[in-house]
DNA sequence: GGATGTGAACGACTTCACAGCG
DNA sequence: CGCTGTGAAGTCGTTCACATCC
């Protein structure tokens, strides 16, 4: 009944990107594998290389990067580093982005210890849970907070993300409590839909949407062995 | 260059389901609202209250249901406990799936621990890792194998579906290691992108790629407070 | 020659709008 | 009269194919 927060306006200067959200997807992709081909000594690739590297047409990733701008070099294909800058540029992560984390689990250990947020610049910066029992306590130096300190907490951060580990039930109240004390981006992985102004930007990480997506692949798909 | 796997052939009774991706998300969703109406004592739906509910339009919740079959009653809606049995049956989750999990981590422990897992029929029976220090060891009772103990394991376990929660550099080797031994499909949690034959499937949730979704997201479309 | 950039064709998914049924 | 089911229209994204440039 509602619309999705489909591409929208706001500009910050120059020319900001129109970028649909699969094109976003693999120009993340394209980005990865940029910074392992200069760390191996590559500084040039072609469309069809970069493409046949990740499972995406050349013709695709002509495409995708054409839309940052002309970069390529007719006859000898794109300067790795340059594409690697034009790339952070674009998805916005050529700066530093500070997240906070409610719902200490597991799955929010794993994602503190992750390195890869990190090298791209993403730093957690506070760490929430509803448990009295773990309040006070420290995961990777990050000290837990009780939910009731997200306003204070936030506020003292400057979080602008929200990444949500916490149990379905409590998703939509923890979402707007962040959302209320500054946030203005959240990753989901509550298994839960949720539902917040749509100045607020949401991606959910469904994890049993995505396990019955394989189910379905391979009842159907599957190969006949 | 080389084609996605995409809706493709095979049939193994009556009338199996032609559905696009997106349309088997949804389905999901549809699903696990479905469950929570129907604990709370709801037996009918209507498409737009079950759209309200998920973000999605009405007119997008009939043509999906619609899919399935003629389970719609003109005038009253849809039967909850019908929808949810002919969507289980659409996603091929009317029966147990058996899952290997490689990389022994935080993440596979949550994943282990997510109860969502086992009330939709997926079962994890076999755990694996390439830390010597970790082979013996359990967790939630399930012993961890070395990699080179792949191809024993999965046979004895019959394991159809892998789950990699494994570094990036080592789950081409582990995949390719699952599918020599039977699995059928692969959920990949590693941030690279793997090339396998197209009888495999893939679903890949990279969450370097989901957080930087989001930041772009909320870099050129957010709130302007 | 080799590779980019891009309009045009194509295909897939979504929304519209309304006939038809209970 | 309310709500489903569905062709038709519309929108969005991908692939093709080729002019263009080094």
């Amino acid at each position: 009944m509602r619309k999705e927060g489909d591409p929208s306006e706001r500009a910050t200067d120059g020319h900001e990107p129109r970028l649909s959200r699969a094109s976003v997807g693999r120009l993340s992709l394209y980005l990865r594998h940029l910074e392992g081909l200069l760390h191996d000594g590559v500084h040039k690739v072609s469309s069809s290389q970069l493409g046949d590297s990740l499972g995406v047409t050349d013709a695709q990733v002509r495409k995708d990067l054409g839309s940052l701008g002309h970069l390529g070099h007719p006859g000898v294909g794109y300067a790795a580093a340059e594409l690697i800058a034009a790339i952070r540029r674009a998805l916005g992560i050529d700066r530093e982005w500070r997240a906070a984390l409610a719902g200490a689990g597991n799955l929010a250990r794993a994602l503190l210890r992750y390195h890869g947020f990190v090298s791209r610049g993403f730093r957690f910066v506070a760490l929430f849970d509803a448990d009295p029992a773990k309040i006070g306590q420290r995961i990777d130096g990050l000290e837990i907070h009780a939910t009731a300190a997200i306003p204070a907490v936030i506020a003292a951060t400057r979080a602008e993300l929200g990444v949500l580990t916490v149990p379905a039930e409590s998703c939509q109240s923890v979402a707007e409590a962040m959302v209320a004390a500054g946030v203005r981006g959240i990753l989901n992985f509550a298994p839960a839909v949720l539902r917040l102004p749509p100045t607020v930007q949401v991606v959910s990480v469904d994890l049993t949407v995505q396990l019955e997506q394989l189910a379905f692949l391979v009842q159907w798909n599957g190969g006949e062995g």
